[in-house]
DNA sequence: CCTACCGATCGGTAGG
DNA sequence: CCTACCGATCGGTAGG
């Protein structure tokens, strides 16, 4: 008791800055090597810590890879929708924010080999088990927020007529996914440029 | 001379009759655990050969992987590119054949984890390499494919006004790879025909 | 193409 | 959190 009053609401204790440190490291390792291909060991030695020590942690390999998989979203939600919702209202302009913000995190390189769950998508897509079914929620809850400001959108009268809500949400997602994808493999930052191009003259913006 | 006089133009020896049979193999499950996850141990057992003699074949796991990369190029080419070539003048007919051959092709499951190219080209964006080049390049030969297509069906006044011929291969391109993703993760045909209707409006076919 | 083997690394555990 | 260890599998080789 009295040792938690040295801390404030929202700090971390040491544990907890080990234990994000440690994810933050994966998230980053996984978006090169696939979170397969992530190793104890190897994480290991890129954190410092010995393998023992991440067991202490999670226990198994599957569990840490669920627990990557939280930290790569907690900073998806950072990076991209949060700065989304709260910049804009329901509608085209918080579309074209998501839209916007995912480009700018494949561009920042908030992760080195770009967004986690593209490549972890690809990577899982047909691995059935407890991380696939989580990469795939995540990659609807995203799917969906994209919906979301489409419909809105479309009730606000904002989209081009005969612009179907679902149809646009679907094609502005898979643009963003393919595009990521390019622009990692030949390191082409043009492509980034490509996609905002489409985007706008899909939203008419 | 006398034993190659039995084979006709185009028949294949044993060896390379086994050589092919093992890279469709390593093509398939390289579509669902990538190319690095591919293990020489692991492919033995699946085509019930001894690792060494996995190794009297290729030499090395990069060897191995550059033919694996090169066999699913001859199927994507077989698959996808000649069918659409064979059918159609250059211009807008053929880009839309490309695009709903490339459907077609991970409806189809031609590969287990759908198209190879998409799950190769995520899983090795961002880990330099003889692979990456070899995979990178065909992915830029298939974009170029899209881009002459493109160019032709400007060229004929197939294309709506304002539409740029880079523009659109580029778009098409990351709409097909996109779809691609979403597809195989949820196991969701419904994605392809989405972008069916995308493609359709885009070629205003 | 095979059996038999190599050192290194894998995920994971015992015991502290 | 550590050292020290386990069996299994990794890529690769020797010798045939």
């Amino acid at each position: 008791m009295l040792g938690s009053m040295s801390m404030d609401v929202g700090e971390l204790t040491k544990g907890e800055r080990t234990r994000a440190a440690i994810l933050h490291e994966a998230a980053r390792l996984a978006t090169v090597g696939g979170l397969e291909g992530l190793s104890i060991g190897g994480l290991a030695k890129a954190t410092g810590m010995s393998k023992s020590g991440l067991y202490a942690h999670f226990g198994s390999k599957e569990e840490l890879q669920l627990a990557t998989v939280e930290a790569a979203r907690v900073s998806f939600m950072k990076e991209v929708v949060a700065p989304a919702i709260q910049s804009t209202g329901a509608g085209r302009a918080r579309l074209r924010a998501l839209c916007d913000g995912f480009l700018s995190y494949v561009e920042r390189r908030v992760f080195p080999g770009g967004c986690f769950f593209v490549v972890t998508s690809a990577e899982l897509g047909s691995r059935p088990g407890p991380v696939h079914d989580r990469v795939a929620l995540y990659q609807r809850q995203w799917s969906g927020a994209l919906l979301e400001a489409a419909r809105a959108a479309g009730a606000n009268g904002e989209l081009p007529a005969g612009v179907d809500a679902e149809q646009l949400a679907f094609e502005l997602g898979a643009l963003l996914a393919g595009t990521n994808i390019v622009t990692v493999l030949h390191s082409d930052a043009d492509a980034v440029e490509r996609a905002r191009v489409a985007i706008a003259r899909r939203l008419e913006i």
